[in-house]
DNA sequence: CTATACATGTAACAAGTTACATGATTAA
DNA sequence: TTAATCATGTAACTTGTTACATGTATAG
């Protein structure tokens, strides 16, 4: 159901096509649910069909632009408020840092080296959006700007965190020492 | 394919059943990848099938205790080294965030209270298991210190975010105020 | 003896990903 | 004229969730 509903605050926000929204969903709420095309164009359609967004415009190449509906908006208003949120996280990345330590030490820094340069591009990129936006204009613009600036915060700690770990990992935090539980012979000849 | 590569690193660290492992999970590793165990079951029986995980003990009430191969050891290395990680994240309760807009002032910050006390809870639980663990005592520990340390930071920061929010929206920034684009009569009346 | 926690599994469904498929417009 | 971008969709597959289903040991 998160799917639907982040559809229906862009476009509540502004008119727009699939094709808008599979774009402007990399930059804005895709840093916290991702979504592709194939998943974007089937939920329009279901959405239209139930009266939650309508088509409001066309364009060339068959271009299709939607809008939410108050029907929409009221749907959006209850599923944050009669239905309690979802607190888990999903976070590749990081469950992988957990198994870094399978991996010699000066690999493990070069590993946490390219997570850190993704994570400077995300960090530039949402700064970059921050400059360049007319955050005052309105109620969504400005409600939006209080996401992007989570994105901002969290990408800053995240680098904040892999220079961290870089130092505790030049200083021997991967190094074996003490017994690794579980290696037994046993498991070795599972 | 990230489930079965927490699981291998779980289950190299130390041998525990699936139960174990269910539980273990929502204190660790499901800080950032969540599994439940009717998924964590199937995917032990997969990976015991393909030689990746052994059974290596049995307990009361059909306990089985499973530990990581050295094929399973080199599966996981292999993960790590030959596959692009996956930069994404998903976290349905920030996705709402975006949609707050459309609660009137008040019953956003109630909204941002709940969450608050949400992400209270985390950091207490992650702090209290810092404060628990000998986290020196081996590589496996030291590197899991690594990760949980990340789950301190984040918490950490996110309370630090919602209070931020919290006065920007205590000082206007959820009020209507400039048009709202998209709000048309067409789309009223789709 | 009875409730709780331990313990493992399956089945039906929903959500998400990857690959396939097609075609129109625009800029070089 | 040709490559890139715009634009929409479907199909097969994988992953993840919720609910169902069963039974054992332990503590009060």
């Amino acid at each position: 159901m998160s799917l639907r509903h982040g559809l229906l605050d862009l476009l509540a926000g502004e008119p727009m096509s699939g094709y808008d929204l599979s774009r402007f969903f990399s930059v804005s709420m895709g840093n916290v649910w991702p979504a592709q095309h194939s998943q974007i164009y089937p939920e329009l359609a279901k959405l239209t069909a139930e009266g939650l967004i309508a088509q409001t415009g066309e364009g060339p190449r068959g271009r299709k632009v939607y809008q939410t509906t108050e029907a929409g908006l009221a749907a959006l208003r209850s599923w944050l408020r009669d239905s309690p949120p979802d607190y888990s996280i999903r976070q590749e990345a990081q469950l992988r840092v957990f198994c870094l330590w399978v991996l010699p030490p000066d690999e493990a820094l070069a590993y946490l080296a390219r997570d850190r340069a993704e994570y400077v591009r995300h960090l530039d990129l949402i700064t970059a959006t921050i400059a360049a936006v007319d955050w005052g204009e309105n109620q969504v613009r400005r409600s939006s700007r209080l996401s992007i600036e989570f994105g901002r915060r969290f990408y800053t700690e995240l680098i904040g965190w892999i220079d961290w770990a870089a130092e505790q990992i030049a200083a021997g935090a991967l190094q074996p020492g003490g017994p690794v539980p579980g290696l037994t012979a046993g498991a070795r000849l599972g």
